[in-house]
Order: C-alpha cells, then sequence, then structure tokens
DNA sequence: AAGTCAATCAACCGCACAGTG
DNA sequence: TCACTGTGCGGTTGATTGACT
C-alpha cells in the first residue's frame, strides 16, 4: 500500500533554522496554534514541510522549555527510568519536565551512557561489567522483582502518556489561548508555585468533577517506602549467580510484555482506573513485595502503592551527587593530581553505584545517600 | 596558525499507531 | 473492515564547535 510522503518534498528547505524562519513559525503559532502540521508551513509562510515545523516548535521554540544543564537529579531521574523503560524517550520525558525527548535522549547518548560504561557498567543492559553490582556478601541481586516493576510501570507511564496527550488536546482546544496558558504558567512560577504535570492537571481535572472520586496521590506522590517494607525474596527470581542486573529487556521491542499469565485488568472505561486499578493477582506468587498487603503495610492503597514508586524514583536523593561536588569543593590543595584523579574516580563510582544499587534492589527504601561501598 | 579529531546537538527519516470517513 | 491521514516516536545523520597536535 505504501505512505504517501508527509509533504511534497520539491521547493523545501531543510537544514538548520533561520531566525526569520524561527520569528514565523513562533509568531504563526502564538496567534493560532498549530492546528494541523501539515498544513502550518503554507499558511505561515514557511518553505519547509509540516514535520520539520513540529519538530523545531517542540524542540526548540516552545515557551516551556528548559535548556542547559541537566540537574543531578534530572540525571538520576534519566538513568532511573531508562532503568526501567529503556529507550522510551517520550515517556522518560513526560517525568521531566520542561525536557524534550530529542534532548534527554542527546544527553543519554552523548553523556550518561559514556559514564556509566567509565565506572563499569554496560549502559544498555546495566550489567556490571566488573563487580560494580554485587552486593556486599557477593550475592546477586534480585533482577525478576525489577522486571516486574519495569512493566508495572511502563504500563502506568503509558496511560500517563495518554492522559497528557489528552490534556494537551483539551487545552488546546479550550478557550485559553496559547498566550494565556504561558502568562498562567509564568504567574504560577513566579509565585513559586510548582507547574504541575500535565497528568496531573488531568486528574485535578477530574477530582473536581462531580461524582468522580479519583486518588491524586499519584502519579508522582512523594510517598516513600516504609521502613518495615516488604521482604526481598531472594529465591523463586530465576537468577543465576552473576545476574545482578534489571534491563527489562522484555520492554524493550516488545509492546506485550505482561508476565506469562499475568492479566491487567482495568476497571471501567475510565482512564483513570488504568493508574489505580490494577490486578493485584496479576503478580501473586511473583513479586510479593507488590501485592495488597505490602500496600497495606505501607499505609496506602495498591493505586498509591503503585504510584509512590514513581515517586521513590523520583524523590529524595537527589542531593548524592550534590553532596559529592561540595566535597570536591572543599578537598583542600595537598593531594596530588594522581591522588585527586583517583578520589575523584573512586567518588564517581561510588556515586553511579549508589544510583544503581538502589535502581536494582526494590526493596530499597533507603537512600542511595546511604550507600556504603565498603 | 592550520589541520585533525571527537563531542555535541539540531534536524531528518522512516515506521507505527490512532483517528476518521 | 479498509484505506487513508496526521502525528508521535526512536534511530540516525551531519553541521558546528572546541580541544588537541
Amino acid at each position: 500500500m505504501g505512505r504517501s510522503p508527509c509533504c511534497d518534498k520539491v521547493n523545501l528547505k531543510k537544514g538548520p533554522w533561520t531566525v526569520e524562519e524561527d520569528q514565523k513559525l513562533l509568531a504563526y503559532v502564538e496567534k493560532h496554534g498549530h492546528g494541523s502540521w501539515r498544513a502550518l508551513p503554507a499558511k505561515a509562510g514557511l518553505q519547509r514541510c509540516g514535520k520539520s515545523c513540529r519538530l523545531r516548535w517542540t524542540n526548540y521554540l516552545r515557551p516551556d522549555i528548559k535548556r542547559g544543564e541537566f540537574s543531578p537529579q534530572e540525571e538520576k531521574t534519566i538513568i532511573q527510568l531508562h532503568a526501567l523503560l529503556g529507550n522510551r524517550w517520550s515517556a522518560i520525558a513526560s517525568h521531566l519536565p520542561k525536557r524534550t525527548d530529542n534532548e534527554i535522549k542527546n544527553y543519554w547518548n552523548t553523556h550518561l551512557k559514556k559514564r556509566l560504561a567509565k565506572v563499569g557498567i554496560d549502559p544498555c543492559t546495566l550489567k556490571a561489567t566488573s563487580n560494580t553490582l554485587s552486593s556486599a556478601d557477593g550475592r546477586p541481586r534480585s533482577a525478576a522483582n525489577l522486571s516486574h516493576m519495569a512493566q508495572w510501570e511502563s504500563a502506568r507511564l503509558e496511560a500517563e502518556a495518554r492522559l497528557a496527550r489528552e490534556s494537551k488536546l483539551r487545552a488546546a482546544s479550550g478557550s485559553m489561548n496559547l498566550q494565556q496558558q504561558q502568562q498562567q504558567q509564568m504567574r504560577s512560577s513566579s509565585l513559586g508555585e510548582p507547574i504541575s504535570s500535565p497528568c496531573l492537571d488531568v486528574l485535578r481535572e477530574r477530582k473536581n468533577t462531580p461524582g468522580e472520586n479519583v486518588d491524586l496521590e499519584s502519579p508522582t506522590s512523594t510517598l516513600s517506602f516504609p521502613e518495615n517494607r516488604p521482604p526481598t525474596t531472594e529465591s523463586g527470581t530465576g537468577l543465576v549467580d552473576g545476574d545482578v542486573a534489571v534491563a527489562p529487556a522484555s520492554q524493550q521491542g516488545s509492546e506485550n510484555s505482561e508476565p506469562e499469565g499475568a492479566e491487567w485488568r482495568f476497571s471501567g472505561n475510565d482512564t483513570t482506573d488504568c493508574l489505580t486499578g490494577f490486578s493485584v493477582e496479576a503478580f501473586d506468587g511473583e513479586a510479593p513485595w507488590l501485592s495488597e498487603p505490602y500496600a497495606s503495610q505501607a499505609g496506602c492503597s495498591w493505586g498509591q502503592f503503585g504510584a509512590g514508586f514513581t515517586g521513590m524514583l523520583l524523590g529524595e536523593f537527589g542531593e548524592q551527587k550534590t553532596r559529592d561536588h561540595s566535597r570536591d569543593s572543599h578537598t583542600n590543595g595537598h593531594e596530588t593530581c594522581a591522588d585527586e584523579e583517583e578520589e575523584e574516580g573512586e567518588e564517581n563510582r561510588n556515586y553511579w553505584n549508589s544510583i544503581l544499587n538502589w535502581v536494582n534492589s526494590p526493596s530499597s527504601s533507603s537512600s542511595p545517600v546511604s550507600y556504603n561501598p565498603d
């Protein structure tokens, strides 16, 4: 059958955008919204294909884009989410406000992947190429549990992404034009209000709807896991000694990756249920730490419990690298260059190890800040 | 100063999927 | 159900920039 080309490529400009083109696109979108990307170039007087315009807008011109250095917190988030989701950059980007998937992808490929490799971790599989991830007693860590978490989180993120899209659509078609939205966002920022994620906006909107009873603690709740967390079951994970990593290979290249026998059940046609209505039985016997009793122990609903995973991912341990850095800055000048390099290398290793240990340990409630390489 | 190489990142390309008639 | 369109996503490319020789 074949697809028609997205645009007539004759007489279309390619390559870097000029300031003039940017201004045209910006002016048009601010005034009219983008509408149909295919029709936009002609209307805006641009010799570009619609796809190129969309890309330029979403990756560069959009007003809500943060550019520049990634913070340590953002780095960790990327690493953790990449461990769970693989190269699903848009899903990862949905957890990093103001960052584009393209930017995250580039940052991963040019920085993070290399740094992980440098400290002896295979960036693709997160398997240690050295003994990086072995636990203190030399035993391998459980991978299967995290795999389940990955599957759970993956499905949840997809639902979130869908909600985000819906929210955007609603915003686009709503009465508020782009400038009003920007102004509102700027007001929020200047007042110190957190800029909420689109999916949360949707949820809030739903909560305000009569008859809707939506738990708003998720998806990025600050819930932390309790001290009496579920015990890690090393047995029954199917792990062989030496298996220390957790790349959810099943996630990569396969969208239908639920565990065998697992049944994803969504109650009703409410998209919110997708976030809160997973069948607990799906994991019975396979991942006990993911089951209802443990959620109860955590003092929250199953939905909250699951949502807390995201909170756990994104919260709390953002200080590690900062702390490392400040320690670096307090290093006095008595050490030799070799010592400094060695120490820096060691700290760097510890930093990454702590992240990966934490990522790889589903039973972890503690921050990697407390990681002790000894 | 000139040449070379590597790193970075904006942009392109092709595919997949959802929506629509 | 099918054909088609529009859009989003992820992989890849290539221009630019900076470091090094």
